[in-house]
Order: structure tokens, then sequence, then C-alpha cells
DNA sequence: CCGGTTGTTCAGCG
DNA sequence: GCGCTGAACAACCG
């Protein structure tokens, strides 16, 4: 389920809902779930990985963690961490993290670090990435402050596709290397959108859990990089670790 | 059948 | 107070 575009298919799932009252909130969470008895779902929004719901003085917040699911009509084995009931219909919420926020998200959340977000702003980002100098690209796009949405597999698509190596610090990506990298965290998170709705998904994957570059035949190497140490899959062949030594640069190239 | 993981938070430590 | 580590949570896949 969880990463940002995923959250995007849950919101489109249970759109039907908005407008809705709840008639019963129930369920084993460890905060107040019957708070929401008898509320309106004023609308439905996500931020990266959260989804929300909101209501008119809070929204609550739903993670869905590595391992959340959900089920709109019907019920699983497992008891709901909460389940909505509205009028003949329901939605189950399985195995997710919950946190009520009160009063605006616009207090809460930067919408424009959200990859999926229209407000998405790829300026905004390079600031704060130019801020973390000594940082490696592969724990930069796993922040969620910066690149809100993007998860394991996006991150690791998307250093493929821009060629360049996981552990290459922030400081010696060559200034047009980095905006490729912002834009494709955004353009790839559409392209898993889409994929994955599509149920083509993993066939797509380039990088990620491979064995052979797609590109060169290379091995494609597996290592648990930066200080997220997150399964980092890439090619050392056509993924370039900056700076480049200048005696590996051919002067006149062909 | 067991090991690994599309994620995050928090306790405990030096 | 800090950064780092490991645990905890949880369910499905291969």
């Amino acid at each position: 389920m969880p990463e940002g575009p995923s959250i995007i298919i849950l919101k489109e799932a249970i759109q039907k809902f908005k407008g809705k009252k709840i008639l019963q909130a129930e369920g084993n969470a460890k905060l107040d779930i019957e708070r929401m008895s008898g509320q309106k779902i004023i609308d439905f929004k996500t931020w990266g990985k959260h989804f929300l719901i909101c209501f008119k003085d809070f929204s609550l917040r739903i993670h869905l963690m590595m391992f959340g699911t959900y089920r709109v009509n019907e019920e699983r084995e497992a008891k709901p961490r909460f389940k909505l009931t509205f009028v003949n219909e329901c939605i189950n919420f399985y195995a997710c993290s919950l946190k009520y926020i009160e009063g605006e998200l616009d207090d809460t959340y930067d919408w424009t670090a959200d990859v999926m977000n229209d407000d998405f702003n790829p300026k905004a980002a390079r600031a704060k990435i130019k801020k973390l100098p000594e940082g490696l690209i592969c724990d930069v796009l796993l922040n969620q402050k910066i690149f809100a949405g993007v998860g394991n597999i996006i991150k690791n698509e998307v250093l493929f596709r821009t060629r360049l190596h996981p552990e290459t610090l922030v400081k010696d990506i060559p200034p047009r290397k980095l905006t490729e990298v912002i834009n494709d965290a955004r353009d790839y998170s559409f392209e898993f959108l889409k994929w994955k709705k599509a149920f083509v998904l993993k066939k797509h994957w380039q990088a990620y859990t491979k064995k052979k570059c797609p590109r060169d035949s290379a091995p494609i190497f597996k290592k648990y990089c930066g200080k997220t140490k997150r399964r980092t899959f890439f090619c050392e062949v056509c993924q370039v670790l900056y700076p480049v030594a200048k005696n590996k640069v051919r002067k006149n190239p062909q």
C-alpha cells in the first residue's frame, strides 16, 4: 500500500463517501474513534503517505505504514483498527497508525513538499536539499519533508532513471542533474500511479529487486545505503557517482 | 515455512 | 540535548 501514489488510489476508492455522515465509528485503535460518530466527512485529502479525513473542526490522519490495508463494504478476518459505517455502506482500515489533527491542515502540512500535489514546488525542494550538502541522495529522496510520498521503490527507480549513484553526496551533484532528480521524483510517482492502477507496476521496475541492468546488462548491486539503511538497487556502470575523478573523464570523447 | 519488507516512532544508550 | 541503534508494530509474498 504505502507510497504516495497508493494513497491517491485509496482516496479515489472512497471518494463516494465525501459529504456523507458517519453513522457509527468503532474500532480497536488507541484514540477516541467514537469522536467521529455522527460527523459529516467534509473532504478527503492526502499529503505524501498520509491519508486525511477532514471534519468540521478536526481531521483524522491515517498512515498505512508498511502493511496497512483497507476494504470498502467488505470485512477481513482480522478485526479492523477502525470501521466507519454509513447508510448501507462501510469502510474498514487495518494495521494503520492514527492521529487526530486539530484545526487547519494548512498549519500542519507543507503542501509544496508532496510530490503528488499540484502545489509541489521543485524550487522549494531544491532549497531544502541545498541545506543538506553532506547528505546522500538516497537519504534525501526518502526525506518526507522534501519529497513527501516518495518511498523506497520510487527512490530506487528515480536514481536509476536519472543515472545517479545512490551514495552521491548532495554537494557533488551537478545542478542540472539535481533538477532532473527533483522533476523525476514527481514524474515517476505519476508513472507509478498509472502502472499501479493497471496492475503492471512490477513489470516496469528497472532497478528495484532486479539482478541485471536493462541498459548495459551489468549486475545490479544490492546495498543497504545511507543513514536510512534501506535496500538500494543500482548499476555501477551507468549510475554515476559524482564527483567523477579527473583521470576518468575522457578529454576527447569519440 | 520462514525470512524479509513499499514505513515510522520511540526508548535507550554513549 | 544530540545522534545512532534496535525494537516494535504488522501482514503478506516468495
